[in-house]
DNA sequence: AGGCTAAACGTGAATAAACG
DNA sequence: CGTTTATTCACGTTTAGCCT
């Protein structure tokens, strides 16, 4: 509670997700279909960072306020602390700077900052972090600003929120060119793609690639390029039905139940609740495991 | 000063029931 | 029937409050 709400000119939504090359197909033939043509729609791909979102508003050039994201609605003010985020423009170069505009990315912490961050912890006989998000979750939630300058942060612009005393860019291409003029970073990895087949040779080249990256990622964001479709295409209650998230395979590991506890929540609901024994995977410790849904643990095992 | 715990938050996942 | 809302849950981190 020591951080003060922001409430969202623009919610900041999530996205739907896809796991393989079946679903993203289908996610296509959705907007195909939602459109109701058979062109072949031109895609604008990116690397999904594995950080935290952030919205950061600027009126006549100038950084003013920095939201999380929140529930959607409301966020928290972190404003001092995205200050201190080396490639965080704290004025927008150029001319024609809008009197507000809202610049959304990803907050994260790149690979080579949170070893070397984890390896001065070891040295000072402080607790390590687990891993590149949560050491980026908790550096931005600090409150005293100093400590969130001590942590090697950087921010990828991916779109815009409000904007006043400006035309909304044709596409999302052009969003990215003009986020980068004013001197927001942007993905390098950035591509523009012609129908679902170009999407899905992109995700191998990136999944090949992905080891080789600077930061974490846990896939590939696909948007329909074009504003107008994307107005046409709309959204539904959290996500836009104009981009969509695919998700790289989760990773697997095999453990034992060692007892299973069954909890009294809030409403008084009870859920079995599975106790293992703790296996890290996927940059967490997992010791615990839902049964609520059992049908869908037993058919797809349980994801992380 | 240090240890421990509860609670908050952010991200992510899933279901049932209500809605349109 | 698809979408939306309400609940339930997981883990990591920070913070406050308590205890030793």
């Amino acid at each position: 509670d020591k951080f003060t709400q922001v409430t969202h000119a623009m919610p900041m939504l999530s996205l739907d997700n896809v796991f393989d090359e079946a679903e993203l197909t289908a996610f296509n033939q959705r907007v195909l279909d939602r459109l109701n043509t058979d062109d072949v729609i031109t895609y604008a791909a990116e690397p999904k960072l594995d950080g935290l979102a952030i919205s950061i508003r600027y009126e006549n050039g100038l950084l003013l306020q920095a939201a999380t994201r929140g529930d959607g609605a409301v966020g928290e003010d972190v404003t001092e602390n995205v200050r201190t985020i080396r490639n965080v423009p704290l004025k927008l170069h150029g001319k024609n700077i809008p009197q507000v505009v809202e610049i959304r990315g990803e907050i994260y912490m790149p690979k080579a900052g949170f070893e070397k961050l984890n390896q001065q912890r070891l040295a000072n006989n402080e607790k390590l972090f687990v891993n590149p998000r949560n050491a980026a979750a908790g550096s931005l939630r600090q409150l005293d600003s100093s400590v969130t300058a001590s942590r090697p942060l950087a921010l990828f612009c991916y779109g815009l929120g409000e904007l006043q005393g400006m035309e909304r860019p044709s596409s999302h291409t052009e969003a990215m060119q003009i986020i980068s003029e004013w001197g927001g970073a942007v993905s390098p990895d950035t591509q523009q793609l012609k129908g679902v087949d170009e999407c899905l040779e992109y995700l191998h080249r990136l999944g090949e690639r992905r080891a080789s990256l600077s930061y974490e990622i846990d896939g590939v964001v696909f948007k329909v390029d074009d504003s107008r479709l994307q107005e046409r295409l709309g959204f539904v209650s959290r996500a836009p039905r104009w981009a969509i998230a695919y998700k790289f395979p989760a990773q697997e590991e095999s453990t034992q139940v060692v007892d299973i506890e069954v909890q009294v929540g809030r409403t008084g609901a009870l859920t079995p609740v599975a106790r293992l024994q703790p296996v890290f995977v996927g940059g967490v410790t997992v010791s615990n495991a839902t049964l609520h849904n059992e049908d869908e643990v037993r058919r797809k095992d349980v994801r992380t």
